[in-house]
DNA sequence: CCCTACGTTCATCACTCCTTCACATCTCCC
DNA sequence: GGGAGATGTGAAGGAGTGATGAACGTAGGG
């Protein structure tokens, strides 16, 4: 279940929002100034926040500047004023979507939901790119030159291995131990035909023999 | 034909709405108080509901927070006090549109008509679109190049959790949790039973298997 | 109350792919 | 260049994984 903080000194208006958003299911948290807000942040962990400008202690765009010091989690702008000046300012400072009072609680629900998916797609990409591959293990592909080709699970975890440093040498019992499991008891000749597979898949000049000692990936 | 309740404690404002908006083309219904006002809310099951701030029983506002506990028909406030004030509070808490008195009917009707396109135009757009599958999690509907199937709940969750995001992979235990609750005791294999529902539906060549990790929809 | 639809489980079959082996090939060192 | 050891490779076996149809239990509706 996502998680939304709530920041507004509004208790009213926290109230408000945070039942829509319960009902709309989401796990949901309230703030009602900058510096509850900046400790729920941490404590609470939240997949998106909802920031009024107006806040005591610390306003809005300063809340606003110190998460973004050290995070990206989405943050949708409450704003009682509407001119372009103050739409830009709130944007420039790293909010994804700005809201101007009054507005309909469901609109504030469709724009939690349109920031929440926007982000989750930009957050699919932990691809590992290393010369012409590029692996995505969360979809278990690999690219060769953006040619698709299908791996196993166990080919994919070798490969990952040696693509996150290229060029590192692995020794046999290295390899076996993070892409087979830390229990594995079998040869170390079970690497070499799955080094075989790989090359045939990947282009064989990608992965070279360190002779003697193990396999590395050409940088 | 759309369904509008009426609420106000004025019979002869309840009389004038009534025949503007039935003569407008909708079934009406009305309320001349907060309690009646939720009990028509749902054995006349409207459409759109018209909501006077001033009731005796439950104020306006009370109705709307009840009925937005529930609800997310949409709802007009009436009111005779005009200030900035008053029509926050009333959007705060989910009024979709207010309208201050006094006001012509017409006007009632226009404002009428264009919630109720808002409306619309919302609730058509969650369509999950995936390739040649689009799927409306609202009608519990699955469209496979445009030809209708028909799904359960258990395999329509468990189809929109894939296709939210296309090519990832997602293990039997992720979709267990997403699409059986987060307390699913039961084996992962069941998982296997309801794709190969799914696959009768949908067509197999779109649900691929990841051999040892899970499935995925086809990109 | 029965019936239907659905979710779950089970047993069985089919398949993938990990592993091993045997032999060929290569590298290194003398 | 020759030998010993290391690596490459194709094939085969088998453990584990997935697919499938049927059976069971249950909840909801007529």
């Amino acid at each position: 279940m996502r998680r939304v903080l709530i920041v507004d000194d509004d208790p009213k208006v926290c109230e408000t929002l945070d039942r829509y958003l319960a009902h709309a299911g989401y796990a949901t948290a309230t703030a009602l100034d900058g510096a509850k807000a900046l400790e729920a942040a941490r404590s609470f962990a939240p997949d998106l926040i909802v920031l009024d400008l107006m806040l005591p202690v610390f306003d809005g765009l300063a809340v606003c500047r110190m998460l973004r010091a050290t995070s990206s989690v989405p943050i949708i702008m409450l704003t009682a004023k509407s001119t372009e000046r103050d739409k830009l300012a709130g944007l420039e400072l790293g909010a994804d979507d700005y809201l101007t009072k009054p507005f309909s609680p469901r609109e504030l629900v469709a724009r939690v939901e349109a920031v929440l998916r926007r982000a989750a797609k930009q957050e699919q990409s932990p691809c590992i790119v290393a010369g012409a591959l590029t692996i995505d293990p969360s979809r278990c592909e690999v690219r060769v030159s953006d040619e698709l080709v299908t791996v196993t699970a166990t080919e994919l975890r070798l490969l990952v291995t040696l693509a996150k440093t290229p060029g590192r040498v692995y020794r046999r019992d290295e390899l076996a131990r993070i892409a087979l499991g830390d229990d594995f008891e079998g040869l170390d000749r079970t690497i070499d035909a799955h080094i075989k597979n790989l090359r045939r898949k990947v282009g064989a000049e990608r992965i070279a023999t360190v002779f003697g000692i193990g396999y590395k990936l050409v940088a």
